[in-house]
RNA sequence: GCGCCCGUAGCUCAGUGGAUUAGAGUGUCUGGCUUCGAACCAGAAGGUCGCAGGUUCGAAUCCUGCCGGGCGUACCA
């Protein structure tokens, strides 16, 4: 690609005179293996016929590219196809698993993703935030980038003061020495119903309220008198650690773990005191006694950063975030990865920040997923209870593998399942969360892949053939691979430049197809070609672990 | 009201800062295992790319308007 690309560039200069980038694209098959419309461009800007103009670039691109190239065609309006030789396709298919892109060598950059709050539950959302927010992470390593994976949860708050209403209420009063009759295995879920009791009765009860805004306001106190002996101090730290316990479990049996929790208590002081300083310079203003910030000045709208009660918002807290992250990591770029609800809410609190850091600002970049949704419609809300629970999801896929009879490494198949259901799909839109298609292990998913691999692998264990390090022609059947494994670099290019995993999906997933074709219509084992196509073969199967391997997913031996 | 996002096959989605004939999966129908793993492969059927204009040699893709949906819009996170 890159030689294609940088002799189109030279060519059009020589026979032009103008700089241009080019696109250069992977077409269908039948036209080659790269075309281009710099013709058509080009003829604009020089009035010339777009095929006057191709003829031109095609006659020079074959001086230039030399016996590296087949055949250079033009076609319909202008469009100049190039197929290249077949050893050297299968040069580029060699070096396919190892030519990664370099653009972040050197590079800190602190990640933030899957954010969940303690003393809430664990819903499908989470999951997956984390499995999408992991394969980023997991981009931007294949592109040289030191990734620091942390997040961000509201460990205070008024979901907290909720949680807490109902425990002391299970609990009988603030009596610590009760947490002990809770059985390990039982503390997520004794936490997630004393939310969903707190959350109605504070919806519903006008007293109650009263006494949950005051239990919140004790949580903040908690913090700031560094109370960790108080019954009320025992009983919400010892929760509080079985939360972030529950949250590593869940973290380390997918596959996404962290090396940092930021709780919004441990950014909440820097926050104010952060707001407060740029309150006196007038970036933030006071406002009915709460202090904001007014985006409207910015086409944005205004936000609470400190309520009346002098108690830090989100907001302030997210301020705090972002000076933490920088005293801890000294990043040269933060990526903050949410669902699309926050898009605008963050626009607010990023803006702010420009005022007083603008380094800051320009360093980080937040990017946006979809929400996951129900098939139906149905809209899921953890203050009612009637949310989807990630363990259901990973439970829903266990079922699934079981039916057909999942042989070995029944967990990597079920998390390759559900892992590629969720980044299939191009982040941004939200996504609808369908049982059976999410779970799905044919067709266009994850045990597909594993299976086209686990198929690969066990051919290979029983071939002998010396490996063949070059060919100079290729069957059909044979090249069509060669040529999908020599696309990867540039695929995992292209899904690092745009932060989206799904193009490294679509694009395994059309490599097996490749693959399953080609082991259709061919034997390896003992063929007069076994040399060539075992070598092929093992520079697909490295393609395809590798590349699940940047989705967080395990390509087993066998399955 | 204003702001952001979305509308492609029955369903779930690729394709979107221009390009060759709109593609997958799933579901339905059909064919293929005495041969390296059938979680596979091959074929059929299925689409006014929400609607209407505009720009262009060329629009699912860009612009405008409209219709439909989601989210956000001051003291929740």
């Amino acid at each position: 690609m890159q030689d294609v690309y940088s002799t189109l560039v030279s060519v059009v200069r020589d026979a032009f005179n103008i700089d241009i980038q080019p696109e250069v694209s992977r077409p269908d098959e039948q036209f080659g293996d790269y075309a281009t419309n710099v013709a058509m461009q080009l003829a604009g800007r020089l009035r010339r016929n777009q095929s006057e103009v191709a003829e031109v670039l095609a006659g020079k691109l074959k001086e230039q590219l030399g016996d590296t190239v087949k055949s250079i065609t033009i076609a319909k309006p202008g469009f100049i196809n190039i197929t290249l030789d077949d050893a050297t396709i299968y040069g580029l298919a060699a070096h396919a698993s190892t030519t990664k892109p370099t653009g972040l060598r050197g590079q800190v950059i602190v990640a933030e993703y899957s954010d969940p709050n303690p003393f809430k539950v664990l819903h499908v959302g989470h999951l997956y935030t984390s499995v999408v927010g992991h394969a980023i992470g997991n981009l931007f390593e294949a592109a040289g980038g030191e990734v620091h994976r942390v997040n961000f949860g509201g460990d205070v708050g008024l979901h907290v003061g909720k949680t807490m209403w109902a425990m002391l209420d299970d609990l009988g009063g603030e009596r610590p020495e009760k947490l002990a009759g809770i059985p390990k295995e039982g503390r997520a879920e004794w936490m997630a119903r004393c939310y969903v009791t707190g959350s109605n009765i504070y919806d519903d009860d006008e007293h109650t309220r009263d006494e949950i805004t005051a239990l919140n306001k004790r949580i903040y106190e908690l913090h700031d008198n560094n109370d960790h002996d108080s019954p009320f101090a025992r009983l919400y730290w010892t929760c509080r650690q079985w939360s972030y316990d529950y949250f590593d479990r869940f973290y380390e049996r997918i596959g996404t773990p962290f090396e940092k929790y930021y709780p919004e208590s441990e950014c909440a002081e820097i926050g104010i005191k952060t707001v407060r300083e740029q309150l006196a310079k007038g970036v933030y203003e006071q406002s009915d006694g709460a202090v904001v910030f007014k985006g409207e000045k910015y086409g944005l709208h205004t936000r609470v950063f400190i309520n009346s009660q002098g108690i830090p918002t989100y907001e302030a807290k997210d301020v705090g975030l972002i000076m933490r992250k920088q005293q801890d990591y000294h990043f040269d770029r933060s990526v903050v990865i949410t669902d699309n609800s926050q898009e605008q809410y963050m626009a607010v609190v990023l803006k702010s920040i420009e005022q007083f850091r603008p380094e800051l600002v320009k360093a980080t970049t937040h990017l946006v997923h979809g929400v996951v949704k129900m098939k139906g419609g149905t809209k899921m809300s953890s203050r009612k209870g009637n949310i989807l629970r990630a363990v259901t999801v990973l439970g829903t896929a266990r079922e699934a593998n079981k039916k057909i009879g999942g042989r070995d490494n029944d967990e990597a198949t079920v998390l390759g399942a559900v892992k590629y259901a969720f980044l299939k799909q191009r982040m941004g839109p939200d996504l609808t969360y369908d049982p059976d298609e999410s779970v799905s292990l044919d067709g266009n998913s994850g045990p597909y892949l594993q299976y086209a691999h686990a198929r690969a692998r066990s051919i290979l264990s029983k071939a002998s053939a010396e490996p063949a390090t070059s060919a100079n022609s290729m069957q059909p059947n044979e090249r069509s691979l060669a040529r999908k494994i020599s696309e990867y670099p540039e695929v995992i290019q292209q899904a690092v430049n745009e932060c989206m995993p799904h193009y490294v999906c679509t694009y395994l997933y059309e490599l097996a197809q490749a693959f399953n074709r080609f082991y259709e219509h061919n034997r390896v084992v003992g063929d007069e070609r076994e040399a060539l196509r075992v070598t092929l073969i093992t520079y697909y199967a490295q393609v395809l672990k590798d590349g699940l391997s940047l989705l967080g997913i395990k390509a087993p031996e066998r399955m």
